[in-house]
RNA sequence: GGUCGGGUGGCCGAGUGGCUAGGCAGAGCUCUGCAAAAGCUUCCACAGCGGUUCGAAUCCGCUCUCGACCUCCA
């Protein structure tokens, strides 16, 4: 079986074809560092990092772009409506750049929480401003983008009635048609610079109380909305490579342009695959800034935000995201998450336990219909994975084995009923899917020699305890414990186990 | 208004023309000093109305309804 992937391009799902295997580019849009990473965020970061993960775990040697924009006109969140502050105020009040390196700090440390690996590259607007105006005096060149009062504007007019004719109309990617596009765009400030209101800026003039303002063939000002990803995609990738992720919100406009941008720079369509991730949605609503309703990381890991009950690790928020499907909306609320929680934690349970037993290979299966199904429910793993990542469902056959895992431990099911060979089978593809695909770590409360040394101790102590049938006292260390976060179970064989919560 | 995508049980979420994922919550049982955990069993479903079909939650039509994009947005 082949990896197959939907292309928002094509509308259907394909087999991924890399165009020069076995080497793999892929490049997502990262993150506007002007404020902090909140939920939605995290989706298309954790998506691309599975497929990412998928990928190398298939034998591709990948590399993989995220960009971090950090150029352009942002203020830092929440302030920014306050006023149009004066240059003065601002710099009184914080350094553009203080403000990037302040978020892009939070950024990586939220995906290190989510352990998602790091991309190869991780490319900066404000690094690569060279790039992007050498692109835009090439798309001049070439005519397709004018200047007008010290900004550049690309023709999407021209560009169409070109493209068109090579099957590549302005619109190609989110089925839009240019007619609408002119009937229904809405107003914009310095719309008269535009010969057409759906031509974008590839490069702005910048306003005397801009402070981010770079030297340019056309006066001082900053790079269009558009233009870094296809100038740092084309420099890391080259002029066409595989897959373009993003979410679904930057469909358009944004790949739109990208697409036309570098179609006329490098006369190619520049990815192959357009890979989009669906939202997260709260009360059915589309978690985003502009709908006032998202809830950061950090108030996630903390149990800050108000509709929360209690803070979530990032393995819950990761498994959360990973137990639906990319392309469908994801609906957030505090139920769901704990749902996720408890979920999570029985699964690493069995896991856990699982990963520390030894199997040898001889042993015969008694229960052949059982050891059957333990091979097919692992067998179906990649099948699922590679049918557009279904990690949902791959999540529900990890749960089928839950309950053998299990039920071996507690012996409810023979030793012997699965074969070594099955079970050797099984260990090593759950720690492949969900340590290496799925990233999804242990995370143990306390690693402290100390800290388990106490619990052992009080462990022997309520054991002492119980032998005098003085069940106050065993009773006690065992509440006040799971008060504490530490639960403790007696198992089946005597003996007592204890998990962090 | 234009374009597009949804409506699955208390909640989150897969899915295929017939054998009706999975998780959480609920109920019962087993185990247990009591619990917890675990195991077993179980309840609850495909927005509505037509149509196609031997058979549809799955295909078609209509209605209702929710949302996304069209503007920075993951």
């Amino acid at each position: 079986m082949a990896l197959k992937i939907y292309n928002s391009l094509t509308r259907q799902k394909e087999v991924f074809e890399p165009l020069n295997a076995p080497y793999v580019g892929m490049y997502v849009c990262g993150p506007t560092v002007s404020g902090e990473s909140h939920l939605g965020h995290a989706r298309p970061f954790i998506t691309f990092d599975v497929l990412y993960r998928y990928l190398l775990h298939l034998g591709y040697k990948v590399r993989y772009v995220r960009n971090i924009t950090d150029a352009g006109h942002f203020e830092e969140e929440g302030k920014a409506a306050e006023d149009k502050i004066t240059s003065k105020a601002i710099l009184e009040k914080l350094e553009p750049m203080e403000l990037v390196q302040k978020y892009t700090h939070l950024y990586h440390w939220a995906m290190d929480q989510f352990n998602n690996l790091p991309p190869s590259i991780e490319p900066t607007a404000t690094g690569h401003i060279i790039e992007q105006i050498e692109m835009i005096k090439k798309i001049m060149t070439d005519g397709f983008a004018y200047e007008a009062n010290g900004s550049v504007y690309f023709d999407v007019i021209k560009y169409n009635e070109v493209y068109s004719k090579k099957n590549q109309p302005y619109g190609i990617l989110s089925g839009r048609n240019l007619e609408d596009q002119l009937d229904t765009t809405r107003e914009l400030d310095n719309q008269d610079e535009k010969k057409n209101k759906v031509d974008f800026a590839l490069w702005k003039k910048a306003p005397v109380e801009h402070i981010m303002r770079w030297q340019s063939p056309w006066g001082e000002g900053f790079p269009g909305w558009h233009i870094e990803c296809s100038a740092m995609a084309t420099k890391y990738l080259g002029k066409k490579f595989d897959i373009h992720g993003g979410g679904m919100d930057l469909q358009f406009p944004h790949h739109e342009c990208e697409i036309a941008q570098s179609t006329v720079c490098n006369h190619e369509m520049p990815a192959r695959y357009w890979v989009h991730n669906n939202m997260i949605t709260i009360n059915g609503r589309k978690m985003g800034k502009s709908y006032n309703n998202v809830v950061k990381l950090s108030e996630l890991f903390d149990g800050s935000h108000p509709i929360l009950t209690q803070a979530y690790s990032p393995m819950t928020v990761r498994f959360f995201i990973l137990q639906s499907q990319y392309r469908g909306t994801l609906d957030f609320s505090n139920e769901a998450l704990q749902a996720s929680e408890k979920a999570l934690r029985r699964l690493m349970d069995a896991y856990e336990w699982l990963k520390a037993q030894s199997f040898t290979s001889e042993k015969k299966s008694t229960d052949t219909s059982l050891d059957q199904q333990l091979k097919t429910w692992v067998n179906e793993l990649p099948e699922f994975m590679e049918d557009d990542l279904n990690t949902a469902k791959v999540v529900a056959n990890l749960f089928e084995m839950v309950p053998v895992i299990n039920s071996l431990k507690d012996k409810h099911i023979s030793a012997d009923a699965v074969s070594g060979a099955t079970w050797q089978l099984v260990k090593a593809q759950l720690t492949l899917f969900i340590e290496q695909v799925l990233g999804i770590k242990v995370e143990s409360g306390a690693n402290k020699k100390q800290l388990n040394g106490v619990i052992h101790l009080l462990i022997d102590i309520r054991k002492e305890a119980k032998a005098k049938k003085d069940f106050a006292t065993s009773d006690k260390i065992r509440n006040q414990l799971l008060e504490m976060g530490i639960q403790i179970k007696d198992e089946k064989d005597g003996e007592v186990s204890f998990t962090f919560s």
